[in-house]
DNA sequence: GGTTAGCACTCACCCTAGCAGAGTGCTAAC
DNA sequence: GTTAGCACTCTGCTAGGGTGAGTGCTAACC
């Protein structure tokens, strides 16, 4: 059975008000913060209800109402509003992120930064990965007699490089020919599809040519550390201005959790390939040790691709109206000025 | 008036026991697990006594003694006994530093790592400062039409790399006369020193030619962020396992402050071209908020300069022994591995 | 003169009891 | 269906007393 109208003000007004003060609601509170135009004995008996339902509960007998996850869930479903950000805060993101950045990688580092400041919780981002990048670059660059150095470019602008040993000094010339033989066979191939097969092609091409076998082993090597996926945190340090997290110890199993780059990951990509923003309260989330913390993502893209995910970890208090708004935001600026890039 | 014998055994047997269980020592404790053939009131007086002398101090009347700054400092200069790593340990330094790094700075990102892990307080990298490093090889990479690729490469192997755009479309021959021109003129030449002199020289050199001026101008702006010192933190969390630390307060203002990379900058390199392991205890530290802090750093140096440091941040009641130890051992394979790196 | 036993004293820590305050559920009246 | 009144519950705070560790001092001892 659907909610009263009034049912639905008393449980915003009770989220919002709770989001705000960390402090169990009570009737008159509400009565009294908010005009609902009836005494705080209704509202008592509208609450008695909506906590029989479960959408609200009481941390103990006769205190005030705290939002259960499945409230805090209708409200992020059903009853908030968005959040519009001001003139300084939109400014602030424009200028950080087309900033100047030399590299691809630091952009998204700044995002995370961006995010957490922004929201004064604590943010994660998972960087793209790069093995679903086309090719644009790719190119060798001799160091001395027994290095060279592997230099690999890829859409819309990601940087990597290694420094590989070679068995033998190569020659100029030698270098020149691998890096166009390279270029005409790579240019715009995603560099996960490299794999086995087509280095195999290559091979065959170049059966009769050590040189050139030899530098697709270069290559496999090099392309081998590409599948490494970064994950930026930011902001941990948010989490200790949090009342629920007074206890210090809390704290130091979440941030223990959190040094686990894996669980991270996996943490925002358990929706990949789903677009647009996700919020998982509580105990929806699967990994304990979040029971408590929501989690608000969402992808940023290039030509409809997913790259990677951008996030903001908080208690489950927190300001969903505000989070969703910043993170929708810097997703969407992320994918944009990536975009940009790659024309 | 020096110590005597027994005043520095008991002043010794006390800083051991208090690191250990971070309780003030009472006189009963030390007679009773140091064997120093004297009874407790025996001890009492001594420590009377040095306390008057500012070696110890009483958290409250007639609460157990804990060592003074000074007592810190006296145990540090003249007590301690060197603390040997395990054979796992030696070990464990020895494969994490020598695996495979694709690139330099991850090698000081894991030496951060490392650091924290062994020592089990917050570690502080100064990442070298590259613009003391001498120019191994510089190459532009043309990507479109309107975007070069600038890759530097700085002994002993740090790679930089920055996308720069041109006013128009570079065709090969030119990149390629470039690129020799570059590497003919920098090879070996401190990054440093190319500033406006050298640069000017160049200019002079190739005044007639508007494509070798563009790219002095790519390359004063692939420079300049060159400059830029990266710190790496590590380790933040094992602050929270110090019961000095069990007030979240002082967490969070020890935090605040190490979030600034500049302040953590300062902190290590205020001893800069100081060579050799040094420690800073509590108020000896010029910056407030680390009163109740000790740091532990050493430099690792490439063929006799000092690149960067090493910095391991705990509360004064950080076991030194082993600090000290490993702190030595990691910025000596680090030298020693930056150096075999260049050759 | 240095060392030791004995003793009174101090102070943090812990536990308990009591009190105030916020908020509830229930009942009865509107 | 709504509201006022009231008894009840539970937390958080404060004050008081007991405990224990450790000291400084004094006097006796070698």
């Amino acid at each position: 059975m659907p909610l009263s109208e009034r049912k639905k003000q008393i449980l915003r007004a009770i989220t919002h008000d709770y989001i705000n003060s960390a402090e169990p609601v009570g009737s008159r509170t509400i009565a009294r913060r908010y005009s609902l135009g009836v005494s705080p004995a209704t509202i008592r008996n509208e609450m008695a209800d909506l906590e029989e339902d479960g959408y609200l509960e009481q941390p103990y007998t006769s205190a005030g109402r705290i939002p259960s996850d499945k409230g805090y869930r209708f409200y992020v479903d059903a009853l908030m509003d968005p959040h519009k950000l001001n003139e300084a805060e939109i400014r602030q993101v424009q200028s950080t992120l087309r900033g100047e950045h030399s590299q691809m990688g630091e952009l998204v580092h700044e995002s995370a930064r961006l995010l957490a400041f922004l929201s004064q919780y604590t943010a994660l981002v998972v960087a793209p990965n790069l093995s679903h990048g086309a090719i644009r670059r790719l190119q060798l660059i001799p160091l001395d007699e027994w290095n060279v150095l592997l230099v690999l470019v890829i859409d819309p602008g990601f940087v990597q490089s290694h420094i590989v040993e070679t068995t033998r000094s190569l020659q100029v010339e030698e270098v020149a020919r691998i890096n166009d033989f390279f270029n005409r066979r790579l240019f715009g191939v995603m560099a996960a599809d490299i794999s086995s097969t087509l280095l195999g092609e290559m091979r065959e091409e170049v059966r009769d040519e050590a040189l050139m076998a030899e530098a697709l082993v270069l290559l496999g090597r090099g392309l081998g550390s590409l599948n490494k996926e970064q994950v930026f945190l930011d902001g941990t340090i948010h989490l200790f201005n949090q009342p629920e997290f007074k206890d210090i110890d809390k704290v130091k199993v979440l941030l223990n959790i959190l040094d686990n780059e894996k669980v991270v990951w996996d943490l925002l990509n358990d929706t990949l390939g789903n677009s647009g923003i996700r919020i998982t309260i509580g105990s929806e989330n699967p990994h304990e040790g979040f029971q408590h913390c929501s989690l608000v993502t969402a992808s940023y893209e290039l030509d409809g691709h997913v790259l990677g995910k951008v996030g903001v970890l908080g208690p489950t208090r927190m300001n969903y109206e505000r989070v969703v708004t910043i993170v929708e935001y810097i997703a969407a600026n992320l994918s944009e000025l990536l975009t940009d890039a790659g024309r």
